[in-house]
DNA sequence: ATGATTTTGGAAATCGGTTACGTAAAAGAT
DNA sequence: ATCTTTTACGTAACCGATTTCCAAAATCAT
């Protein structure tokens, strides 16, 4: 391993001239810069990164928090926003925190000690706390589908809310009568503002009450228990929206099994717009949200805030888009 | 920040000593000891992980390579290796190589300025040179998927040929008489032992030659592609192995939109036993391989390895299993 | 009681960089 | 030609640990 003192020696120089001219700060002469870099090249050094985060408090790393990379949703986004840091030279921690709040809490205080450069994260139980204290330790982050009251980290959210609407809507506009929810769980956000959504639209009918609603966790068996259960309560259901694309799978399934066509005697959407979606059968409409762009735009926020470390946080809001499909076509 | 100069002042010991008692190296009396730890633990003070990186040439991180988490494979493997890291407190780099060589690189590169612990490698585009170099840098590396004739890292092989003799065997015993195969990519280890387990199956019908085998790539759309390129050259086909579970859902949603039964008219199976298959309509028989398994063996191996790095390597072979479901059931 | 051996713990170097501060030389001003 | 300012670069402290080497103190042997 070649060091900076290698390099300093062979130059005639010192290593603060090294690193003045490794990381062009100060001035040298033109004369000198060439040759330290000469010499650079010739003994093939490169700087520590190690050594370098010791004094720098940085470590060109991000973390990237979900809560578990095997709900497709992530893997997707992961990927989004590994794309951006590897062309920046970054790394990605990857980290499963299955919402609890032990898991966040240890990562959050590991990640802290390893001077990651920022931070990504969607999870439940994350606190106010938690934010407060990596953003008074200069370590930007950036939420994804969570909202909170203060204004120090930037966020991206989806427009969940208006997702459910336009698919509630869709479902009403091609004739349903009867339109089922499959919520998720009830401290997740994504799924309340997805509830609303649909409640927005199917309020008004007389036929409406609570138990058109079916409390699922956003898994593919819950998404077909949910179905029998609504079955169950509602023969004449026509309609179901699924609030996510995992329970929609699982939706059809229990459909196939209770011997009702799709689309003809029960539509279906469902939401996220992950890729397989479009290989059942039938393929299921569903309201697509930019995963791998919102992983993207997540690490660049990111990247912005740790190179502007005065300039403000911000929050986005991403457009849905409607996926027909033969689940809902009449 | 509390450093361990903080806990040697008020504890009127040297840093020496507290490091000593950390570490616990070398002797202290009991009362030092209870001292030390009784102000570590008043001043709340945590070993700081970087500087510790800088003199151990250790991170507490291992790198996990994989061609793209966007593979629902993937997911499942990283969830397993993540797992088992989590309980040891390291964390993981999450590296999507696209089997691309200068990925490759630049992460094999990257990693070890790093000081990463160990490596956890599925790629092609991953060079014996590649391997002597973190080899000859005391990092540990367990290959997945990939034999090498070097003996100097760990590899966790799935049987792919059996399982792919497994799967053709089945199809046959269910009283298939034409039987293609969709396979995968041609450089990829996994794809070529899953088409000899297909051919030792298949060679001694008069009926078989290279006709029936198409080259997909591993993703559902080439599954779809490769099963109408299938139906096109033999119209008489009554089975197919697709040798990976996203290809199987294209071939399947192929067998639909051309008519084709299944499984009556068409039976059937796919390789690694990815979640989605279960609900297919119908739900696709598979050859499963112990994909979260094998990333915990994955991490286990290299935690074995790091903490005793004269032990020898290893080379684990893993069983499948037939997984029968609806699309091969006559 | 004295010398030999073992314990205990401190001083200082080290890991590989960055940076505040200072000084000598060069450039500019008058 | 002299004084001031700027430029170029070195010295040394520092980031926060670990570790080698060594001295003082404690224990043991005779």
């Amino acid at each position: 391993m070649t060091t900076i003192r290698d390099v300093a020696a062979k130059a005639g120089v010192s290593t603060a001239t090294v690193s003045r001219i490794i990381n062009n700060k100060g001035q040298a002469t033109p004369e000198t810069v060439a040759r330290v870099h000469a010499i650079i090249k010739e003994l093939g050094y490169k700087p520590n990164v190690v050594a370098r985060s010791l004094t720098s408090r940085k470590s060109n790393t991000i973390a990237l928090l979900v809560p578990t990379i095997s709900n497709p949703f992530f893997p997707e986004l992961a990927r989004g926003a590994e794309d951006v840091a590897n062309s920046y030279g970054l790394n990605i921690f990857l980290c499963n925190t299955d919402d609890e709040r032990e898991k966040v809490n240890n990562y959050l205080v590991s990640l802290q000690e390893r001077y990651v450069d920022g931070v990504i994260i969607n999870s439940l139980n994350l606190t106010n706390e938690d934010l407060k204290e990596l953003h008074s330790n200069g370590i930007p982050v950036v939420t994804l589908d969570r909202t909170f009251s203060t204004h120090e980290f930037s966020s991206i959210i989806v427009k969940h809310r208006i997702g459910a609407q336009v698919a509630t809507k869709h479902l009403i506009d091609i004739g349903c009568k009867r339109i089922g929810l499959i919520r998720g769980p009830e401290d997740d956000f994504t799924a309340v503002q997805r509830m609303w959504g649909y409640r927005d639209y199917v309020k008004e009918f007389d036929w409406f009450d609570q138990s058109w609603i079916a409390l699922g966790d956003f898994s593919v068996k819950s998404g077909y228990l949910c179905m029998k259960e609504l079955f169950q309560r509602h023969p004449d259901i026509d309609g179901v929206f699924a609030s996510n694309d995992l329970m929609a799978i699982g939706l059809l399934k229990a459909a196939h099994e209770w011997g009702r066509k799709v689309p003809d005697e029960l539509a279906i959407i469902g939401f996220d717009g992950i890729d397989m979606t479009q290989y059942t059968n039938p393929p299921i409409s569903t309201i697509k949200q930019p995963i791998y762009e919102m992983g993207k735009m997540a690490m660049e926020e990111l990247i912005r805030l740790s190179r502007e470390p005065e300039s403000d946080s911000r929050k986005m809001e991403l457009d849905v888009e409607l996926i027909l499909r033969e689940s809902s076509m009449r």
